[in-house]
DNA sequence: GAATTTTACGCAACCGTTTGCGTAAAATAG
DNA sequence: CTATTTTACGCAAACGGTTGCGTAAAATTC
């Protein structure tokens, strides 16, 4: 009983005995259906209980409503929060959102797309795996007409519509804080070479280092791969420095959690013998009893339900039938460091 | 440019002078169309890049391609798992997964399920709302027939597809744990009434005190709403009665870190003055110094690619013309409780 | 009352692909 | 050389709606 067909138009058209093209428009209320007709089309309607296929109504307008949304990992708060910003816009918008992990896989992320391009997506928001560095794989959506906006990851391009976070705002807070409260010795624990962030914190370290008129010391920047092994040698080399660091710029929270651990099996205090400030602004740190001076956040909602936005402006730009060409689509948040030394 | 139509059967019909139908078959390399036409065909569809317009053919089919994960909240560790587990399903089988976030506000949840059947979405996957009490929205989907499968917080119903997890097996770890290493006076912090979650963990908590043949004692058992400050005046009720629970079951993870934050304040320490156990098994706990002696997993991911599983059992038996009614798929993942003692 | 306008609807194409059925032309059989 | 089969393809409907255009019948104008 539940696989009989829903009822259609024509279903309509046949009981009543007139055209397709008549319900449809006595539907919607087209002036040139007669008061009768169109309020027995209306009639008839109800009591078949119709309701208009929109997958049809998509089809024929060559639009999904859907759009999709590249991120690496959902596990990591800052994808979710910026998945849940996508969601917001989407459905403020009328659209829905498929999702695809490319879990920092070159080869997944290719694939998504492809899939995404199969299902006809009326546009795409990525946040780029780690290891991309070609772009053809989104060039080849602009044959399809499916436009895409970048957030946070993004690529190093200048053709391209995005959202970025300048970490400049947020780690200029950081060593300003620090050199305030009298550090003037600040190490940094940098990703992996190979990371454009990591050639990004660096370059915003010393940039925020000679704004505070801070001297450079190779000696008290190193680098981990991100393994925990590798995050408790980095501060483990820093702790073991003659002159060990007093603070320290940390690559993200994740790093932190595994460093502070470090220094505690140390012996040593956090918050007394060293400091740190490191990115991500994970929601953990209001339960840690060892917290760093601060994290720098760089607001994954703001940034995606903006990107969304760009979406929509360019999607809603293509349907224009003047296909003015619009302008590239960019933008950058200030990241900002958010403060956890009174909460000590 | 970008803008000219895409390549399509018509066109490559038009261009060889044959008919959309042989150009259809011969794509396929159907054996009713002669060899050199077939060849002729791929050779223009090559040229012009033709790729088939799957949303046509879906449309044709009746048939998305795509399924739906309606869950409370993606920040919940617990359901960002779950989605991604639902989502390597869908990979496998070929599916999309578009999602919606009730944020365990019942209207919201039955806009979601208007939404995805607008879309017409292949099946629906839920994990229900804590205020979801009726499942009419849920049941108007047979008229579409898309199919539905609950998992984890899932309708108190027999009639249902569902995958859920016995939170029996990890209860009785920890109490049988506790009971182990002395305790025999256990409290529990449980949640607010209304919650099916609730009720379900004090009859199992009273079944599990039977089975260790403690006795059981009201004073014992508090509870809170969830919020912050009512977490807190759980725990302190505990530790200020006369005769304190050397251990206590906590509602979870989340009221656990609040719970410890309040233990610390009062000048107690974790699993010397007071030992918890709880629920959820949050990736966090490794990096804490003040840990529960375990906390009981409910598999999210393993839940929901079951759950998955069953949904698309569910789609390909509707596909078949055989409709076959399938037998209910429903099944029960015991929860496990992860020693973290071990790692104090 | 004839000419013109308005009203109210149907036809058919369209979106892109698939597929059952029909049929000329070519190949084989007798 | 005719009768039958096979080969190779086209027609048209179908999926479920929307829409430009054409047109009978009714209403209006003079």
């Amino acid at each position: 009983m539940s696989n009989n067909k829903l009822p259609t138009i024509k279903e309509i058209a046949k009981r009543l005995n007139v055209s397709a093209s008549t319900v449809s428009r006595a539907l919607h209320d087209h002036p040139s259906i007669g008061l009768v007709t169109t309020m027995r089309v209306h009639k008839v309607a109800k009591e078949l209980g119709y309701e208009a296929n929109k997958m049809a109504i998509y089809f024929k307008e060559r639009k999904t409503y859907t759009i999709g949304v590249i991120i690496p990992d959902l596990s990591e708060p800052f994808f979710s929060a910026a998945l849940t910003g996508v969601e917001d816009a989407a459905e403020a918008s009328n659209y829905n959102v498929i999702i695809g992990q490319s879990l920092d896989n070159f080869e997944r992320e290719k694939k998504i797309v492809e899939n995404m391009k199969d299902h006809r997506v009326d546009g795409v928001l990525v946040s780029l795996t780690k290891e991309t560095s070609t772009y053809e794989h989104f060039d080849s959506l602009k044959k399809y007409n499916i436009p895409v906006v970048f957030f946070d990851r993004v690529p190093n391009r200048k053709d391209i519509n995005y959202v970025a976070c300048n970490l400049v705002s947020g780690m200029l807070q950081a060593i300003t804080k620090l050199v305030g409260i009298g550090h003037s010795r600040i190490g940094l624990i940098n990703g992996p070479a190979k990371l454009a962030a990591t050639l990004q914190r660096l370059e915003i370290y010393f940039r925020c280092l000679k704004e505070n008129s801070l001297p450079m010391d190779q000696d008290i920047i190193v680098s981990t791969t991100l393994a925990k092994a590798d995050n408790v040698k980095a501060i483990d080399k820093l702790l073991g420095l003659e002159e060990p660091p007093t603070a320290v710029i940390v690559f993200n929270d994740y790093v932190l959690l595994d460093c502070i651990a470090a220094v505690k099996a140390a012996g040593l205090v956090v918050n007394k013998d060293i400091s740190f400030i490191s990115f991500a602004n994970l929601p953990i740190w209001e339960y840690m009893d060892s917290v760093p001076l601060g994290s720098i956040e760089q607001f994954a909602n703001k940034q995606s339900s903006m990107a969304a936005g760009f979406l929509f402006e360019l999607i809603n730009n293509a349907m224009q039938p003047n296909a003015s060409e619009l302008p590239l689509l960019q933008h950058i948040i200030d990241s900002e460091m958010i403060d956890y030394s009174s909460a000590k």
